[in-house]
DNA sequence: GCCAACGTTGGC
DNA sequence: GCCAACGTTGGC
């Protein structure tokens, strides 16, 4: 199984409008990077996915969610009404791929982006590098343990 | 709101 | 194929 960590603005989709949403399951449509397209691509059925809130504040790691289908053409791309429309796209060319997730946990405690960059163990993560705005990436497994431990434990520092 | 970093577009 | 100009992302 593969893990990951995909971002959304919280005012846009946030993770509690997840868990109101019907069979706490969305579409997520709108990816228009081709880097992030392809690992949307790699997806597998039951992978899980850091749900990731960016210009948030603070922004931070909020929960996780599961693959729940895997990638099919996103339909937003060729609907000229579309915020995501891309004129490329068709039904016959359709370009841009999306993915559902379902809600696994939002976090009683969510993890600030400046908690994570002070954690040895996540050194090496994508989201951490300077100037990195990837909306979907993959994260080790070990990453993704350190996070989900993180959330269940108190900030660090603290008594 | 600012702006650095990055991706894309298009002229040549 | 190069690269300047432009648009977007996202932290701060």
């Amino acid at each position: 199984m593969n893990h990951w960590l995909i971002k959304s603005e919280p005012d846009v989709f946030s993770i509690h409008d997840l868990a109101k949403a019907k069979k706490q399951t969305t579409h997520w449509e709108g990816v228009r990077n081709y880097q992030a397209r392809n690992f949307l691509r790699a997806m597998k059925h039951g992978d899980l996915a850091l749900y990731y809130h960016s210009n948030a504040e603070p922004s931070a790691v909020a929960g996780i969610v599961e693959v729940v289908r895997e990638a099919y053409p996103d339909p937003t791309a060729w609907d000229p009404k579309s915020d995501y429309h891309d004129p490329k796209a068709s039904p016959e060319n359709p370009v841009w791929s999306m993915v559902d997730v379902k809600l696994v946990e939002a976090f009683p405690r969510q993890i600030p982006l400046e908690e994570l960059r002070g954690i040895k163990a996540l050194a090496g993560m994508e989201l951490l590098r300077r100037g990195s705005r990837l909306s979907v990436q993959p994260v080790t497994a070990a990453q993704f343990r350190t996070i989900r431990l993180l959330a269940s434990k108190r900030p660090a520092g603290r008594p």
